[in-house]
RNA sequence: GCGCCCGUAGCUCAGCUGGAUAGAGCGUCGGCCUCCGGAGCCGAAGGUCGUGGGUUCGAAUCCCGCCGGGCGCACCA
């Protein structure tokens, strides 16, 4: 079935056929929408294109085209070229909600990978723009009528992950035993529910930590990491890892610690490889619960030590060299990369001009490289590696999501599960729960993997990586899934320098030159402790929201704490969420804390107000005993439409482009068109808002029409928000 | 050196595949709550769109050069 627009494009086209005998496919007639409401309410410039062709003046062939009827179309006008059309209201409205603005359903699975972050430390502001672009890519894509699985690929077997090792075991001499009980300990820790978190949970923790610290007499070398963790197991680990890298420059000795530690990672079977496992799974359990927060959810955890237990990169590998896509440099010639398997690029366009053509894929001491394993996972992503995982439940009281699993093949023995592993006090799954329980799992165990396109979420620094992923692909002859693997592709978030000097003025410590301050921005990094963690922003965004809350209703935090804190919580997303995807994905955001603090004006909680108020006036008509015109009633549409006011109206026509934007946000990775949309309907119910009262409309007709009209945005603004940009709407903020 | 990206108002950013008079927010200044929630609204000031060419009926947008800035180009992930 057509769509609206098709509809008229197809019109359009047809008529041009009959009166030009110009033959133009109905999809490339452009619409666009015009800049002032009297305009009309869509307008196409195709006057302008076959101006040429006709030698005629575009106005003269947009006047000839405006005698056309079109389905759906009350008036055509023609205009300085622009063929602009004046919709049948009434009609307009029914066919959006019945959903004929948006494009047919499209088959196959799409596979979104997104927030990938290293289960060795807290998630920080980066990691934040990495989830939120990708969860927003999913729900504009569900949107579209994709079926979608959200994959989050855990590095579990890395230097990162050995670096806390590390600084564990040799710089504070934490057993395995000890960084069990560390783990039990923080999550034993049960803040006050509610009030601000600089009051409660700080101030709870701050008095939790002496008995802590006596109880266990090996923490003595930790107090201070101990202190500043707000009895977070994640935010511990982000200020230890902070002192790997001083560490190892101390000495020869100190730097062989990281391979000794890794080899004693891959060996398995000793107490430095199942704390490894011990730390990497409780830090995936906090990422979700970071992103949770968000409402951000995955499908399955693919996680990087199951890729090579299994063996997905040797079959990766035999494919590579059957194609020839991989070749031996002999060990005795005087290339640099002898004694490596590469693949070569010197021959692809991509990577022309290029000095080094080659990249090593397994180095000359048998190892495979990063891009090897992501090839092979790339490959399993498609379905092209005919090899699949186990799986089973991921371990998290939060909600069903699946991790893989080697399944009996190749784990060495004595390797402690990390399942297995986790301490005792952590809340376990529901027993009762469907598909949970035991054996049933892998009966009950959906599959995944097999994508029919797959969107990788990777921050633009990785691109010439990800270029040879793809390019590894089609080197195989899978060349139709190389043009299917799309890298979306953003520029990072870094610090902006005014926020860190704002910080340090409060005493907080970074390590930066003088010449870094005199920069715009500085990159994060977590080897320094550089950069500002995810759920410490979140909780000062909601401090903040909690403030404002109360200033309003004074009495709330004590009649309804579960009520203020939740606002508070939907405040705080919606201000995050929004900050995040806001700005072009080519744009560095400088992170400032003020800016991800605002509320006023170009930010989520605006976006929530204009739909708070929205349905406040909904709320009072029912309070009133007025009845509230029934938008899914055609006669009552019918009815009322012509009486809407020319701002309603214009308000209300604002919705129909958003499937054209959203497409056009898919299309170019582009997600902040999606949210300038829905400010732009924002800023025009607040401003409708003031200028036409509602209930006080003495004239009923008039005020139906404009209940109506509330009606309608209340219910399309609190829909985009929450299916496409993952924005909640709290009843009254 | 090669490649990608950014440069638009004091600051932070929009400006969709060239198209209607370059727009928002913050900040500044001035107004608006006996009236559906002031997290709001209305108004003012503020821009030679980094720069020089070119293509076009038409360029912030496309092409080329230059200037300034960021990021890539590992047997690290």
């Amino acid at each position: 079935m057509l769509t609206a627009v098709g509809e008229w494009q197809q019109g359009l086209a047809e008529a041009i056929s009959a009166r030009f005998g110009v033959a133009l496919p109905p999809e490339q007639i452009p619409f666009t929408f015009p800049p002032k409401p009297e305009m009309g309410d869509a307008s196409t410039p195709v006057a302008f294109s076959l101006a040429k062709a006709l030698r005629r003046p575009p106005a003269a062939i947009a006047a000839e085209l405006a005698a056309v009827s079109l389905a759906g179309v009350r008036e055509s006008r023609a205009a300085g070229g622009y063929l602009n059309l004046y919709l049948d209201r009434g009609r307009a409205i029914g066919d959006l909600l019945a959903g004929r603005f948006t494009p047919a359903a499209v088959p196959g699975k799409v596979i979104v990978e997104h927030t990938n972050i290293n289960p060795n430390k807290a998630a920080h502001v980066g990691h934040l723009r990495n989830a939120v672009l990708g969860d927003s890519l999913v729900k504009c894509l569900r949107y579209l009528g994709r079926t979608v699985e959200v994959q989050n690929y855990i590095d579990d077997t890395g230097v990162q992950v050995a670096d806390v090792v590390v600084g564990f075991e040799r710089i504070k001499g934490f057993s395995l035993g000890e960084v069990k009980a560390l783990m039990a300990a923080l999550s034993a820790f049960d803040p006050p529910k509610s009030g601000p978190f600089s009051e409660v949970r700080l101030g709870a923790w701050a008095a939790r930590c002496p008995a802590l610290l006596a109880e266990h007499p090996a923490w003595r070398g930790v107090e201070r990491e101990l202190e500043r963790c707000c009895g977070r197991f994640d935010s511990f680990c982000w200020e230890l890892y902070a002192q790997v890298g001083p560490w190892y420059a101390q000495s020869d000795e100190h730097k062989a610690a990281r391979l000794e530690t890794l080899h004693l990672m891959e060996a398995g079977g000793n107490e430095t490889a199942a704390m490894a496992a011990l730390v990497a799974e409780e830090m995936v359990r906090r990422h979700l619960g970071t992103m949770e927060r968000l409402g951000i959810r995955y499908d399955v955890l693919p996680h990087e030590s199951d890729i090579l237990k299994i063996g997905f990169w040797r079959s990766c590998f035999d494919k590579l060299k059957a194609a020839g896509a991989v070749h031996l440099v002999p060990a005795e010639s005087e290339d640099k990369n002898r004694g490596c398997w590469v693949m070569a690029l010197a021959e692809s366009d991509e990577f022309k001009g290029m000095s080094d053509a080659d990249k090593v894929i397994v180095r000359s001491n048998g190892t495979v490289t990063y891009i090897g394993k992501d090839m092979a996972y790339q490959l399993w992503k498609f379905g092209l590696l005919g090899r699949d995982f186990h799986y089973r439940p991921f371990d998290t009281p939060l909600y069903e999501v699946w991790r893989t699993d080697a399944g009996t093949a190749q784990i060495p023995d004595g390797v402690i599960l990390a399942s297995e592993a986790r301490p005792e006090s952590l809340p376990k799954r529901d027993a009762g729960q469907a598909g949970m329980t035991g054996k049933s799992d892998h009966e009950a165990s959906p599959s995944f993997g097999g994508g029919e396109a797959v969107i990788n979420v990777i921050d633009v620094r990785q691109s010439y990586l990800q270029k040879i992923v793809k390019e590894g692909l089609r080197q195989m002859g899978h060349e139709a899934q190389a043009d299917r693997s799309i890298h979306f592709a953003y520029e990072m978030v870094a610090l902006a320098t005014k926020f860190v000097r704002a910080e340090m003025e409060k005493g907080v410590r970074f390590d930066l030159s003088e010449e870094d301050l005199a920069k715009p921005f500085v990159e994060m990094s977590g080897r320094k402790g550089l950069g500002f963690q995810a759920d410490l922003l979140l909780d000062r965004i909601k401090d903040r929201a909690l403030h404002e809350i109360e200033a309003r209703e004074p009495d709330l935090a004590k009649a309804d704490p579960a009520q203020w804190e939740s606002r508070a919580d939907m405040l705080a997303t919606a201000a995050l969420r929004y900050y995040m995807v806001r700005y072009n994905r080519n744009q560095v955001v400088a992170f400032d804390l003020e800016q991800a603090l605002a509320f006023e004006g170009d930010t989520g909680p605006y976006l929530q107000y204009a739909c708070v108020r929205a349905e406040a006036i909904l709320r009072k008509a029912a309070e009133q005993g007025v009845a509230v015109p029934d938008p899914d009633h055609a006669a009552t549409l019918e009815a009322l439409a012509p009486a809407f006011d020319d701002e309603g109206w214009a308000l209300l026509s604002l919705f129909m482009r958003v499937p054209v934007q959203v497409k056009a946000a898919v299309d170019g990775l582009d997600l902040n068109i999606v949210a300038r949309q829905f400010y732009e309907a924002a800023q025009a119910f607040h401003a409708y808002y003031h200028h036409f009262p509602v209930l006080q409309e003495p004239e009923d007709l008039k005020r139906r029409a404009r209940l109506l009209t509330v009606a309608l945005f209340a219910r399309l603004l609190r829909q985009g928000l929450t299916d496409l940009l993952g924005i909640p709407v709290p009843e009254r903020m």
